[in-house]
DNA sequence: AACCTTTCTGCAACTTGGTTGCATTAAATT
DNA sequence: AATTTAATGCAACCAAGTTGCAGAAAGGTT
């Protein structure tokens, strides 16, 4: 896979994520993209910079998509179980950096964690 | 809300819960229940049921929702943050007791977490 | 530039999980 | 048995996401 072709759509989508550290759902993005840009292209282009490595994905609580920009992980090293955060006043879902240990649980492997937290952020909290 | 009538498809439901330990998918329920039950009606007893705090539910990583009976929580008080586990050999999904202490992030209050954890569990582990 | 190849795009149709309105049926109460 | 109220089934719907296919646009080659 991998980007392949600069095209008009993708440059787009780069320019939306660009100016933007919070999450994103499509409906979201097709909102800020140009009226016209058919949904499937937009789904195709977020999964081509998921194989990408530009955008990770997660689902939030009630199952929507989310995608962002990772600027907690390197580039090439991308662990996407670093937990991501709402806040329930402006809605807004960022990642969180930070380690996270889980407990251990006797008799079981874990081998990946979803962790979505919903809270205050630092802006609607001070307001 | 609550549980008003004892009809023949609520005592069915909960027959299902009552001897199973695991989280159940709406369609896994449907497929155990006789046929011509009608998928509506198990979504509505389902709502009832968590509504009268004998099941709860949540969603597993890919959106989808999962009902179970806890096991963990007293009957009065049902804390729903407790993570859920997903074998990725057997699939079943169950319910972690054990406490969780979050991080804690500089600026945020985190009022809520949904944590979705998948590995091996115990049985598929030593098989 | 014209040409060719391959990818991207848009459309329409479809799938899945879940919800809603409404008329009918069946508990529970008298 | 009659009445009341809740539960059920149906059909239609909604939102998120996927698929197949034909046409448009990148990018390389000559």
């Amino acid at each position: 896979m991998g980007v392949l072709r600069k095209t008009k759509n993708l440059e787009r989508v780069l320019a939306v994520f660009a100016d933007q550290g919070g999450a994103l759902t499509v409906k979201a993005l097709m909102d800020v993209m140009p009226s016209g840009v058919n949904k499937t292209t937009v789904y195709r282009l977020l999964e081509r910079l998921k194989d990408d490595g530009v955008l990770h994905s997660f689902t939030s609580g009630d199952g929507v998509a989310h995608y962002a920009k990772c600027h907690v992980c390197p580039n090439s090293a991308h662990v996407h179980s670093h937990p991501h955060f709402q806040c329930e006043s402006c809605k807004e879902i960022t990642c969180l950096d930070g380690e996270f240990t889980l407990p251990e649980w006797k008799g079981i492997r874990i081998t990946e964690a979803q962790i979505f937290l919903k809270g205050q952020c630092t802006n609607c909290l001070s307001a």
